[in-house]
DNA sequence: TCAGCGTTTTGAACGCGTTCAAGAAAGGCT
DNA sequence: AGCCTTTCTTGAACGCGTTCAAAACGCTGA
């Protein structure tokens, strides 16, 4: 590991290490976004914020590390925006759009880089990845905000999607975010098209949801993603209980 | 670019050109499964081949290069093994499950560097991308599979999905694929469950995409991947025409 | 046979991320 | 004050992927 003690709270003032952490930490960020990841060499960065290169690998595992501040500085800015959001939409759609393009907007300055947060994410050992036990705390905080996406509307979700429904929907946001990824149109027009067009596609497939016809459609969602999102490291539960809490099967 | 002439043909002698090609590829792929990918080394494989390091450069553009091999491997056997579960199977969801397995079969021996595929994967600029212009043989190769899914069973296809469901059907195999190379399970019991699950809801969603209360909801999938799957790279069409092939607006 | 020319092969050298043994600072403890 | 322990800092050194100028090879036509 890296970065030893300090915990330092918030209150009191910054330790000396904290200091220098940071130091680094925003050092990186700047030339990362001046020159791009790949130029920007550990060296360069270590100069730049007065320290020698060791020190930068006493603080952070790795290079790669230091685009966490990214990861955490989008988070933050898309908490803020999706409150705005949620107070002013009571539209299932709306909300989802709303919440899709305020992540659209932040992370439009670091489309540049995106390519290397996806190459983490892409490494199931990395704690980069947003499904690392590392990530935990990002991870569910975002699905919160689905949550709190579907708490604030009227539309009436139905028992077997309530609970898994959040974290389906942040799935469809990673899909979105790699889709974002791969646009490489102007002001990423598909990306936003992409987050309006499947807002409605989720809104609508959530109030069809109740019929009839699609009862036995919801159950095998249902039970797909109960079984197959959380805990992929885990082993399968024993089948007994799975069937128990499954319903018949076919 | 890499490796110059040498079309040669499949009657000919292999030239001495193809032949060494051919040494290195192999030897990179046989290190690579014996000590893993980031622990063999251009040094290793040029040595171990019998050349120098900038031979092995002058034949691929790079280390990760070198694991395109197992892509075109693994995808002549899946055609493989393919013609044979179509030609048992008759039964949607038997097709597309018989077809997802055996790729999990064929791709297991592999299972160590596939993340490295998907580090690839990961980036758009990459031709080893499945994404990428150099791709596209490969790509449309497995998506013509999945068209010979449909077409060898008797369930109704709406009009609409026809033409767009082969190509999702790929990707939800991407996606397979994804959950795959996360998988931690013993035997990867996990992806199997998950195929055989994915197979049977693809398989009930067609049936069901006949009811008129899921017109609109087939729609806009028909919408969102017509307008969104193909050539990420170029420009919006103009909205005129874009109006005019979807239909009225919400 | 040999000169000319494109193709193939070489291996030293470069730049980078990363490691590590050693040392400097900072804090206790008596 | 002096000593010991923990925390922090250093920069040379290592191993790797990659590049490149130069050499070797193989062929063609005179």
């Amino acid at each position: 590991m890296s970065a030893k003690n300090d915990g330092a709270g918030d209150g009191g003032a910054p330790s000396k290490s904290e200091q220098t952490r940071a130091l680094i930490l925003e050092t990186a960020m700047r030339l990362f976004q001046e020159r791009g990841y790949d130029k920007t060499t550990m060296r360069a960065i270590a100069k730049e914020a007065g320290v020698s290169v060791g020190n930068a690998y006493y603080y952070f595992d790795g290079k790669e590390h230091l685009i966490q501040g990214f990861y955490d500085r989008i988070a933050a800015e898309h908490q803020v925006a999706v409150r705005e959001v949620l107070a002013r939409e009571t539209d299932l759609e709306a909300r989802l759009a709303g919440v899709l393009k305020a992540w659209l907007d932040i992370a439009t300055p670091y489309h540049e880089f995106a390519v290397q947060f996806f190459k983490n994410a892409a490494d199931p050992d990395s704690p980069l990845s947003p499904f690392s036990p590392e990530s935990e705390h990002a991870r569910s905080e975002a699905i919160s905000v689905h949550r709190a996406v579907l708490a604030g509307t009227k539309t009436k979700v139905p028992e077997e999607l309530r609970d898994i429904l959040p974290e389906l929907m942040w799935l469809a946001q990673m899909g979105l975010c790699l889709y974002w990824i791969f646009d490489r149109t102007e002001g990423r027009e598909r990306s936003y098209r992409l987050a309006e067009r499947g807002a409605r596609l989720t809104a609508r497939g959530v109030a069809l949801a109740r019929f009839r016809v699609l009862r036995p459609l919801v159950r095998d969602v249902h039970e797909l993603f109960t079984e197959f999102l959380p805990g992929m490291t885990k082993a399968l539960p024993d089948p007994a209980a799975r069937r128990a809490s499954a319903g018949r099967d076919v």
